[in-house]
DNA sequence: AATGAATGAGACTTCATTCAT
DNA sequence: GATGAATGAAGTCTCATTCAT
């Protein structure tokens, strides 16, 4: 009561922290099930919870579809954030810098899974395609901010969709061929970087 | 296709068209609801059989997904087979001219989502990573006889994996930016295209 | 299928036999538990079928529900169809010598039991609420084709509403004075029918 | 009402607001949602309690239910009291008198749902059966009173459930017919009333 | 006194699958 | 070949009740 921050009393912070309980526990059992083969019970027993209780913090299973959704794209946009702050002419050779961190974190079978099985619901689920749609439009101001803005280059949107593409469906590939060394295709991606955060491409799109 | 081959009596006729009723029925309920959204009763009632009848063509759900996986990623592989017979000279025209139907069939939203469907399942079903897997090995030797032995080009891996994540990612961008008209996006994977069946990119890897 | 009567076929017939199967275990089921207290499971138990299968012939509980009510209160209705071929003279002493009949079908512990689960459900659905009240209009106009057409008298609602009260109040009393004997009410009835079918009353109103 | 009893503390003054806190919320949730419907975070959220501390004033739900009844039907007797003390020359007149306000007493919706409610659960629950038959027996010793003492009337018991039916399927109908306004069944049963309290009706019975 | 976390049973409903016809 | 009846398991969710704080 006397806490100097109102947030954060005992109670809240014990609420905060059975959330994320439950929304650590889902997020295993979306990717270990699917959002539909994972049923509240496996949820449950994962977050050491009855399934009953988990409707004390959320409303539906929805709502915590919505919620693993939101927290998970939203750290995909934080992760360009801080990207605003680099001053132009070190912006290409910050991003090209960063294809490694990229590949890696796009390869990652936890994140890749989760990320197909988000896009597979978003084709059905209109609340989950608003939300995912809402942190796409952030990154993708934030490839205009760069690729006009700062470096005035033609065609930003299809630059970014390029590269979008290209991390995007990495995460795929490695489903598809899991003999792929995601470390082999750094020199290539931070080549298409390059390429796309320079004159060359496709002067006529 | 088949239908006039001599081998395929007037029943076996009648069955192939009565399991590929049951296949097109499960293809289109599978993107509307997903794999585990979609019921047996609902596909049913798409294929206008009784629900019951189905399991006289299918042993299992899981093998109507089966058969939907092969048949789809059949043929995705086999529309890299006729490069096989473009001799060496053309095969990097013929690949360029190639891009825009790639872009507009890798942008198509039924198949898209379908393989989103598809991959997402992958990850849980050994069984459908086997096919899947299956498939994409043809792929992949497809490029390395274009790149490597026709084209003598180093990493062909790493080549035929980065226009593998460009063209897979497109169906995701798909879904998380519906604004997005992929034929503008043509001219740049033309040059990506290019670039990877050149000397250029990455000496390196 | 060369069945005469298009309407039964053998398999309709079984389905008509198994649907009121579910309707008599569903009628006891809510007389003895009510309408939330009985439940699908006991339902079924009742009438030897899986829960699951119910939703076969119903879409429901609400749907069981209101079929009951539909046929329950439609049988009400329909007692008094007869009436509408008496011919005026007779009408009076008609309905006096009906009136023994109705004191026991309304004091029937099972009919008056379901009678009041329905009302108390008719204030919350409004779809029992519109059934039920179909029904009662049916009853309505049939006292008014008997009091104002045949008989002439005046306020012809109001004497009905007052039958209607008496008739409808009895079974509540069985249930408030188990030791209440309705035969013993026969002559009293008899009197207030004999008196609402006659000139006497409220010159007023 | 026993807030200057000198009996109660205040201590004991608080506790009896609470607990009328939870019956009147627990009346409103009945009548909206019926004794089963009704949850108990309903009841403590309309009381502006938490659920859980209702079980300091209530061993169970029944016994909120109980009390409910309890409240309800001594109030519907406690009405009648009062005609105890009038003397035989009056009690016609003052009986006639009443009939306008029981009319509109008893057509009220909350009151009679709430008693179809109970009435509905009187059949089920024997509990509830004794609280509402101990309450009607009293109602049925102030007819006798009466009708046999004061009147000396033959048939009291008979004469008394004409009556109590009369008022009591009123309720009913006001569900069965919403277009039913009781004011102009007052006269009617004036009538009745009248009749009830004389010579006339019934000698045989 | 009062809260709200927590549970376990049980509610309604759906579904893959089997089987008699 | 073809249907639709039938089941039992499992799914999501609600609820009365208890208990630590």
């Amino acid at each position: 009561m006397q806490n100097d921050d109102p947030l954060l009393t005992g109670a809240r912070k014990r609420r905060t922290a059975r959330v994320d309980q439950v929304l650590n526990a889902a997020a295993d059992c979306f990717v270990e099930w699917g959002f539909h083969g994972a049923s509240m019970s496996k949820i449950a027993k994962r977050a050491k919870m009855s399934a009953g209780h988990i409707y004390h913090y959320f409303e539906n299973k929805e709502a915590i579809i919505a919620a693993i959704v939101d927290r998970d794209s939203e750290e995909a946009a934080a992760r360009f954030e801080e990207l605003k702050a680099v001053p132009r002419q070190e912006v290409v050779a910050e991003m090209i810098a960063r294809v490694e961190e990229m590949v890696h974190t796009k390869s990652d079978a936890f994140q890749s899974a989760l990320n197909l099985e988000i896009l597979a619901e978003c084709k059905r689920n209109p609340q989950i395609a608003a939300i995912v749609r809402k942190h796409d439009e952030q990154i993708r101001e934030m490839f205009n901010d760069i690729i006009d803005d700062k470096l005035g280059l033609p065609n930003p949107d299809g630059r970014a969709e390029l590269l979008l593409c290209m991390f995007g469906g990495l995460g795929m590939r490695m489903l598809q061929n899991p003999s792929l060394d995601p470390a082999t295709l750094v020199p290539m991606f931070r080549y298409i970087m390059q390429t796309a955060l320079s004159e060359s491409p496709s002067p006529d799109a």
